[in-house]
DNA sequence: TGACACCTGGGT
DNA sequence: ACCCAGGTGTCA
């Protein structure tokens, strides 16, 4: 699941393996997952069916697959998608909630296992789209620059721009793209920084700081997942050697690591939010 | 800008 | 049986 390292890592897997492979078929169990861009006359159209892989992107928690002929599929991982990369054609995991599945080829023709789409909760969803200006003249316009590649400038910019607790900006993917729950109330506790304070009211000093653990900590759970999977694509998997340093994310009524303090709990947006009272001021 | 809705699964 | 969940689109 998805925040920017999650699906950075399923980027990388992907362009590892998917590049020059051959999608001979398209197979659709449940038609809902894919939105209709109204781009396609037939559904194996939009998916990619009969196109050869060329590349891989991404943007914040977002990504995109790309055919030699020009289309593109945007995928969105919700709070429970999956990408699932079975090279040997057997299943990885659970067999449920698995609603697409695409079927590759080598050059030479020889099989080359699977690719498929499960998604559970089903807040996910794939989005066909006829070429990558589209794909980000249109669909990617709105997000904010990427969180690893945003400056110092830019997000001093754009959290001066609303009162709102600088934890609800920090989750607004038109503000910053692929900061999610976790790792807001992480970098805003590495940051020392109450995430009820309205994101306009920071100080120089204190967005400086921000700036500098957004990426640390991004780039930190991005490699921290990166070695343990090769064959698969799983999320969940790997997820846990960077679990271990949650300071904050799903330590309320714990004490802090660093002061032994009580970690307090509010809700700011809607999302639970998880702070040291004491180090964060 | 906030409240709610969309879903299923896992933990208590 | 109940509460919670790493996301996001839509509504007043």
């Amino acid at each position: 699941m998805p925040e920017l390292p999650e699906a950075e890592r399923i980027r990388r897997i992907l362009e590892a393996h998917l590049p020059g492979l051959l999608v001979e078929d398209v197979h659709v169990r449940r038609a809902d997952v894919v939105r209709d861009s109204g781009m396609y006359s037939s559904r194996r159209e939009g998916l990619l069916h009969g196109g050869r892989f060329l590349a891989m992107h991404r943007h914040g928690k977002r990504l995109a697959l790309e055919v030699e002929d020009g289309r593109v599929l945007e995928i969105g991982l919700g709070m429970t998608g999956q990408l699932l990369l079975e090279k040997n054609g057997r299943p990885t995991g659970k067999l449920s909630h698995r609603h697409v599945y695409w079927r590759l080829r080598y050059r030479n023709g020889s099989p080359a296992g699977r690719l498929v789409w499960r998604d559970p909760r089903r807040f996910g969803g794939l989005t066909p789209l006829t070429s990558i200006r589209t794909l980000h003249k249109e669909y990617w316009r709105r997000l904010g620059p990427d969180a690893l590649e945003i400056s110092l400038h830019e997000l001093q910019t754009r959290l001066d721009k609303t009162k709102r607790a600088v934890k609800t900006t920090l989750l607004d993917q038109q503000v910053i793209a692929g900061i999610g729950n976790i790792y807001a109330d992480e970098g805003l506790h590495r940051a020392k920084i109450d995430p009820r304070t309205p994101s306009a009211r920071l100080g120089a000093q204190e967005i400086r700081s921000l700036h500098r653990v957004i990426k640390t900590l991004l780039s930190q759970a991005t490699e921290a997942g990166g070695s343990t999977i090769r064959d698969f694509i799983d999320p969940m998997v790997g997820e846990g050697s960077f679990q271990a340093s949650h300071a904050v994310y799903g330590r309320s009524g714990a004490s802090c690591h660093t002061c032994g303090t009580t970690i307090e709990s509010c809700s700011l947006g809607g999302r639970t939010t998880n702070w040291c009272p004491c180090c964060q001021h």
